[in-house]
DNA sequence: TGCATTTAAGCAAACGTTTGCTTTATGTCA
DNA sequence: TGACATAAAGCAAACGTTTGCTTAAATGCA
């Protein structure tokens, strides 16, 4: 591989000057700019990354640290963030912690030690783990999480919001006997804020929320099968079943052939997402689209304003869900 | 950030003896050891891999280019790759080319800039975009791809066997008008190679190859919603089809259900991938497994060894598939 | 004791850039 | 013509490591 020596050799100059002729840093003479890019030309060179990086202390990659990448959801933000990142010069490393808080903190010292530029944290991390992030020198942006007062940026769905309309979806079709299947309790900041979304739709509505309607499991799409046949065996079953994503709502509506509940007939069923699978289930699934793509565009576009210029204070930024309406929700009989 | 001259400072010894400790590349006293451990500890003093990775020209990173990201097999192959290369402490670039050759060529450069010390290609690039990989100095492995002759790594299924097991099965049920749909004509490797191995179990068998029988379309789900629904409405509609993906599985059976034929009792389906989803559908789909995690660990590891051993040849692996059978499929009326 | 050998650790170049400072050549003006 | 300003480009340090070569001290042996 030729190095800035060799095209200065070639074009008669010094390497600084090759330096300046690439990065436009300084005026250098109309007839040496064209000596020195037909050298670059003629070898082929193309900088060093690895040694512009250790000079300037900037290294055009960021970080990505999601937890898993099991549900489709995660790929489609990764798409969105690499597409943006690509535009911009920037390559993405990707991590997957697999919710193993040590593979986690290992990801995060060797994205460190490579010299990322930032980090985006796509992760289910519990608060127990941040303070090691608060006081790194680079930005960190969450996605779908938010700490207050973390001084961290965020860029999440509105989950409130989209609790809320799922459950006011239910309502006005007459459903009273409303479940929800969540995923991972506590730890989970957006199965949280759903849940308000979801209690206030019910409270507005003289609505009790009956605990027993409430299932809290993991997130494999099996966790989903095995809630709604709880649910269906229950003496006084629900009528209408909130799952926290599409991918336990796919379960769920599995079940119910297996057990011959009729979706919608007997049990309405909403998700969360709006994955693309969601078109093609029996019955279409009526869910809360994010728009996954944008997210993860949103959160390059967002990291790469806070590199440029380190002065700017973290935000929060939401984002509005819609209530997209298929074939698995209906009129309470 | 500490460098390794603190460190050294505070030891009270050279920086060449803090790294031939750190590195173990040279025998330092056991007083000595402790006191620069010490001072590291103290420091948190961690290694700069820029500065490594430009002094010994190798970057522990590796660059994965892949196609897209919309089918979930995709990722499960990178989160096969990715857990493997954690455990030897490597990190990996992702690009998606998005079948663009202009950008699966800016990326490949964007990732020798990089330094990467080798890379995985699971892009569906056609063969006149190969010329520009084969002499990188660095290793180079095709995922679900082969060129004979290019010198480079290959993992691949046996494809010819997926696509023989498959027509086979149909044919033991009684099926001879069997049709097929496939993604992307012949760019498509993989592709390719399955029709050969269904052609080989149909010649086997008797039956004659009936080119109406075959829609090549692209990868997308609706592709495969749309040939079901061409292959129904024919005069003499066949009674098994073989989708090239369960991606496309998917779809068909969807349009299945909204025009009124029922699987399998009207028509048999089968899919390729063994995605995750092919047991939540309704029905359940038959289909060729691939070991999509598997693979992915196989390539990191494979492309570990040429690595560390740049001696080695390339070589072609193929990983079997197997048929799994499901609800879809079913013995002609 | 004196010389050769071994042991432990330091020196400084190199990896390929960027960039503050300096130099040389040219032009301007009184 | 001489003093000074300006234009164009070069020099060399720095980024943080690794590593071949060297040195100083300690040891072995006659």
């Amino acid at each position: 591989m030729a190095t800035i020596k060799d095209v200065a050799k070639r074009a008669g100059v010094s390497y600084t000057t090759v330096s300046h002729v690439i990065n436009e840093t300084r005026f250098v003479s109309e007839d040496v700019v064209k000596r020195v890019n037909k050298a670059i030309r003629e070898l082929k060179y193309r900088p060093n990354q690895v040694a512009r990086c250790l000079r300037k202390q900037e290294s055009k990659t960021i970080g990505v640290l999601s937890s898993i990448n099991v549900n489709p959801y995660f790929s489609e933000t990764l798409t969105g963030i690499e597409k943006k990142a690509y535009l911009e010069g920037y390559n993405i490393i990707v991590c997957y912690s697999e919710c193993n808080p040590e593979k986690e903190k290992e990801n995060i010292e060797m994205l460190l030690d490579k010299g990322v530029d930032a980090v985006i944290i796509h992760s289910l991390l519990d608060e127990t783990r941040i303070p090691y992030l608060v006081n790194l020198e680079i930005p960190v942006l969450f996605l779908q999480h938010h700490i207050e007062e973390s001084g961290m940026d965020a860029i999440c769905t509105d989950d409130f919001m989209g609790g809320y309309l799922a459950a006011k979806h239910f309502i006005e079709l007459g459903h009273t006997k409303i479940a929800c299947v969540s995923a991972e309790g506590n730890d989970n900041f957006s199965y949280r804020q759903r849940i308000k979304g979801w209690e206030k739709a019910l409270n507005e509505n003289g609505i009790e929320l009956n605990k027993d309607y409430i299932i809290e499991t993991d997130f494999h799409t099996h966790a989903g099968y095995d809630a709604f046949i709880k649910f269906a065996k229950m003496e006084v079953p629900p009528t209408a079943i909130f799952f926290y994503s599409d991918n336990l709502a796919i379960g769920g509506i599995r079940a119910a052939a297996d057990i011959n509940v009729a979706v919608p007939d007997q049990v309405s069923v909403i998700g969360f997402d709006d994955l693309f699978m969601c078109q093609y289930t029996v019955p279409r699934l009526t869910t809360v689209y994010q728009p996954k793509f944008s997210l993860g565009e949103m959160a390059f576009a967002r990291i790469f304003e806070r590199i440029k210029d380190r002065e700017l204070k973290p935000q929060k930024q939401l984002v509005e869900p819609k209530l997209i309406i298929r074939e698995s929700t209906r009129k309470r009989a």
